[in-house]
DNA sequence: CTGTTAGCGCTTTCAA
DNA sequence: TTGAAAGCGCTAACAG
């Protein structure tokens, strides 16, 4: 007996391994290249023949290989997010936008941390750029060297987010931390406060803190005042550090010790609220406290922490679509900002004499 | 003039475009089969060869091509991280531990959420399959029908997170929600309340929610009590929502008017206290209040929320390990629990008579 | 509008 | 221990 080819076709309909463009093909009679247009450039076929290829690749629940795919045309429709870190709570909902707009357009978001290490950033890239990942989003200015002459060389496009590049070398998208921190603290100088203290993120490879320092130095300067060396601290971003971070404050002499804190997160502010808790000072009366960033954390404290709303949802749905812009070769903005807003509530008020 | 080789490939070596194993090959004098071969079973290799293409790899910067790899070895190195939502703090945190022991690992994280649709988190994991991703991780027990067929019929490894499946069909790593509801709910019945409310998440395909809402009530009808249903609210989570459930719930006439509500999250909860206290209403003495997940955003209140303390952490580490050694063949449990903790502070007390 | 053909960059036999 | 050559599944160029 002659093997039947017709057998082998219903064979292949019941397996259950992967069925390939060629069955597609096969099944419904005409050649991969066809399933291929009508999977791309359906314009390119006929009505007629797109249905028969189409009833085909549901029956055989064909999806195409993506490898293969990404492989012929260099594309992998993978656009990279490299993150700061996930556990704080505007990285992720900024994540969320991108993942969003993205997956609307067909593009998968391939997700990394680096903990807020630089060299860490630069080596998490190269794999991503390993695993063909076609464009980058990244968080802040500051970056390593190597990263631009790496992403360049491989000819990867990215934009840079929570930040405006006024040297106009890389495309970015953001606003304006160093504006904000000091439209807040010019308000905690007409208030009448003159001594302060900052509790700051690293600034070691971190453009948003620093320039949210430089925001608040700036203010004060102008007003004739300072941060003294003991006033400002500096820590990792979680509620226990900022406890630590704050007791140490509080553990000055109250000649020395600042009428309001000022901090570079809402994290910040909410460990330092819970660190005057404890130690019995009252908010605002003794001890003015703002955060930054307008978070539910620092909203929904008692009493609501004085905040600086930033546009993140803005800026991560403007991220990707100025990186499907560049993918796809459509003009694009260079540069983008979005308004901030100071949120003043009931974290603050004069200080007591 | 013959054109001269080498000068070819110094040109190779100074140019910006992407260099291959064919470069490398050239530059070290080996064929491509020895690059790879160096790269991946090194110990098949000479010592002497290995530091000759060891040096062109370094000389060219050069990075294999992900697609290639993933088309011919069948393997990407990817994994899919299928979330509900990014907005919600402890799947966040899960994806950063997940990322961080998969990322040690050479393992990328590719990333979707669903926000809560089934349907929705098929469509995004066949997309995800059609990149290539090698195995996946979901959150919950539930998950459409389909999915399990299309993950079975690509043969891509999975595991479930956030529940322990009872039935043992499916590999999953978590907790017991229902329980852990339960002890809590019992607390407060021990405490004397006799009215409940719950706000709950929409429980349309979320196993968690169901899962945290059963517990309850089977903790209430052990007591001989049950949920009115006027005290049981479903939302979308998010805190704005979470205030219009409390605030329907406030305007019951007092003598229907629970003592104690429980929630389904924090982020619930901490909007129903805010609802109280736009509405005057005293926590915990005028109304006991619960979450569960014991994120920040509750153990910060005034007063600190009563909360279930859920080992997402642990999950998602464990969960990125159980997927690997899938992957690698290697043994692995088909389900793993770990321990839950009620977390009780001020939002609770006996209820006023 | 459709089929044929070549080849993306890599890994993996098979031979030497 | 190494090289030559085949081919993973797809898309793009070229014919027809």
């Amino acid at each position: 007996m002659e093997p039947n080819p017709i057998s082998e076709t219903i064979i292949k309909e019941g397996g259950s391994s992967r069925s390939s463009a060629k069955d597609v093909a096969r099944l419904a009679g005409v050649s991969t290249a066809t399933v291929s247009r009508v999977l791309n450039t359906p314009y390119q076929v006929e009505e007629k023949t797109q249905k028969l290829v189409r009833d085909a690749v549901k029956k055989l629940h064909y999806v195409p290989h993506g490898a293969a795919r990404a492989l012929r045309s260099a594309r992998s429709q993978m656009i990279g997010a490299v993150i700061p870190s996930f556990d704080y709570a505007l990285y992720a909902r900024m994540t969320s936008a991108m993942q969003t707009a993205l997956d609307a357009k067909g593009y998968s978001v391939v997700l990394a941390e680096h903990h807020y290490n630089l060299k860490s950033e630069l080596r998490t890239t190269e794999q991503l750029i390993r695993h063909g990942v076609d464009a980058f989003i990244f968080v802040g200015l500051t970056h390593d060297a190597e990263l631009f002459s790496m992403l360049q060389n491989y000819g990867r496009p990215y934009i840079l987010t929570w930040g405006i590049d006024s040297t106009g070398h890389h495309p970015s998208i953001g606003f304006d931390s160093r504006s904000a921190t000091f439209d807040l603290t010019r308000h905690l100088i007409d208030l009448g406060h003159k001594r302060f203290g900052l509790l700051s993120a690293m600034v070691n490879g971190n453009d948003r803190a620093t320039d949210r320092g430089t925001g608040i130095r700036t203010a004060l300067a102008q007003a004739g005042l300072k941060l003294s060396d003991d006033c400002v601290q500096y820590g990792s971003i979680d509620l226990a550090s900022a406890k630590a971070m704050m007791h140490k404050i509080l553990m000055l002499a109250p000649s020395h010790r600042p009428t309001a804190v000022m901090c570079t997160n809402d994290v910040f502010a909410v460990g330092a609220m819970t660190a005057c808790r404890e130690a019995g000072i009252k908010i605002p009366d003794d001890m003015s406290i703002t955060g930054c960033d307008d978070t539910d954390l620092g909203a929904t404290q008692t009493p609501p922490l004085t905040s600086i709303h930033t546009p993140i949802t803005e800026v991560g749905l403007a991220a990707a679509e100025q990186i499907i812009a560049r993918l796809e070769g459509q003009p694009y903005k260079q540069s983008q900002s979005f308004p901030y807003k100071v949120v003043l509530r009931a974290s603050v008020c004069k200080p007591a004499y």
